[in-house]
RNA sequence: GGUCCUGUAGAGCAGCUCGGAGUGCUCGCCACCCUGUCAAGGUGGAGGUCGCGGGUUCAAAUCCCGUCAGGACCGCCA
């Protein structure tokens, strides 16, 4: 047996005696000739049964049985992609697989979404499954190369942690060895902490959100995109390098993930070398004068107004991306930094795209007696937030950071309606498994 | 937590308003036919607790009540 070579390579083996290796996508008999399918994680080969090879068409072997192939690389005109292996030996690898929920080999989607999440381990490998995650991880890798390119440092930090860092009751409890400990929700504490060591830092990893959200874009468990950096004048600078980084997340999909934005045809976004931007007031100002409802008053956007949003930001400016800045104080986390010239807004902003909320981020407060008094302005005692404010005590500079949500980011790519459709194994309000 | 929608064969659906034998469609599955398929094609066949429980009725997939499961939107968030 020769070594094994991958099924986008059999056009340049002609003549060669090769071994594949793969799940049998398909097979499709006609009378005296049988043709099998290979999928590898490179693509399709065909294979061919017949002649004294052809009795190989009686086992069995249903699709998804894993198997691998030994045999003559032939060109051949009526092949796919022109290349083909003939007079074959067959082993198979796997038991016989037993039929997967839908048909994996055609183009088409048929099950539903239900469906698909409960037979994950199998429906993922149709190629337009796997395709969101290939575009997801070429994603991931220009996150860290955009940063690392910035001067950043990658950090892991816990993801089991004494206390919320945000509002306490949206948390998973957990029993650590007899005392309460929680999941984290977010990195936030220790980004900040790690500004004190690295200036520039960035982190990939799940929170958990216990919160009851059962729509199309929530999850209880979902990838953060984070980043912090020192020594920023304001929120500006970190729009800036937030730009830069989605710049990079969408080079990251073009140059490593080409053959799945073809398949699911997805159209990349233009990233604008200044993303526009525009406060959260005007905002308001702007959809109560031209939409047909009056947001003013709320201290938050609702989905409707981050669509209308988009769209303006579309028709006005040509961009899928949009800022909004200085979103109001009380809807903001105690360590927002506040807004000097406006009392009441705050140093942070969202970025949205494709008509949806992609980021947040902004700038944090760094004086220890600032925390102080955010904690009692809002009632709590800072002995909640021991370890939190240990952070502050020996010297921060000023410093922010943003949180991009992974799977949104994936969903709004793609297209997909459900972010569940982008995200392996989902945790939400109902599904723990698979 | 609220509002709305959906549960019918392995998958995706129609049938439900206006009750009349598990009726139908696309695909898969099984058998047979077909030298070259490309989501192959042809002929035949198997496969059902109409989510579950109760009620109304001579008669319920269909109407009513309850319940369970799933989906969309909203609140909130990334």
């Amino acid at each position: 047996m020769s070594a094994r070579i991958l099924a986008a390579d059999l056009p340049s083996q002609v003549g060669k005696q090769v071994t594949i290796a793969g799940w049998l996508h398909r097979r499709r008999e006609l009378k005296s000739v049988t043709f099998l399918i290979v999928r590898d994680r490179s693509g399709l080969a065909q294979v061919v049964l017949s002649g004294p090879a052809a009795a190989l068409a009686d086992v069995e072997m249903p699709e998804e049985t894993v198997i691998s192939v030994d045999g003559t690389v032939t060109a051949n005109e009526q092949a796919p992609g022109g290349a083909e292996i003939v007079q074959p030996t067959i082993t198979m690898l796997s038991d016989p697989a037993a039929p997967p929920p839908f048909d994996l080999y055609r183009p088409a989607i048929t099950a539903g979404l239900p469906t698909i999440l409960d037979g994950a381990p199998t429906t993922l490998r149709h190629p337009n499954l796997r395709a969101g995650f290939e575009i997801s991880a070429a994603s991931v890798h220009g996150f860290r190369s955009a940063l690392e390119a910035l001067g950043f440092v990658e950090v892991h930090t816990p993801k089991i942690v004494e206390s919320a860092t945000e509002s306490g009751a949206n948390v998973f409890k957990l029993d650590y060895f007899g005392r309460p400990a929680y999941l984290a929700q977010s990195p936030q504490f220790y980004k900040q902490a790690m500004v004190g060591v690295f200036e520039r830092v960035f982190e990939v990893g799940p929170v958990f959100r216990a919160e009851p959200h059962d729509t199309a874009r929530h999850l209880a468990q979902y990838t953060s995109l984070d980043a912090e950096l020192g020594f920023i004048s304001d929120h500006q600078d970190v729009m800036v390098v937030l730009r830069d980084t989605i710049a990079g997340m969408v080079a990251g999909v073009q140059d490593r993930a080409g053959p799945a934005v073809a398949l699911l045809d997805v159209a990349p976004p233009v990233v604008p070398a200044q993303i526009p931007q525009i406060h959260f007031q005007d905002a308001q100002d702007l959809i109560a004068k031209h939409a047909d409802w009056d947001p003013r008053g709320e201290p938050d956007l609702s989905p409707a107004d981050e669509r209308w949003l988009c769209e303006w930001a579309e028709l006005e400016h040509g961009s899928e991306f949009l800022f909004v800045t200085g979103y109001p104080m009380a809807k903001r986390p105690f360590y927002t930094a506040p807004d000097p010239s406006r009392p009441g807004f705050s140093n942070g902003f969202d970025l949205l795209f494709r008509g949806l909320e992609l980021v947040t981020g902004g700038q944090r407060l760094h004086r220890y007696g600032d925390y102080l008094a955010a904690l009692a302005a809002r009632g709590e005692g800072p002995e909640h937030y021991a370890s939190y404010l240990q952070v502050f005590e020996h010297g921060m500079p000023p410093h922010g950071g943003f949180a991009i949500g992974l799977e949104r980011w994936t969903a709004r790519l793609t297209g997909a309606a459900n972010i569940r459709e982008v995200t392996l194994f989902p945790r939400d309000l109902h599904r723990l498994a698979p």
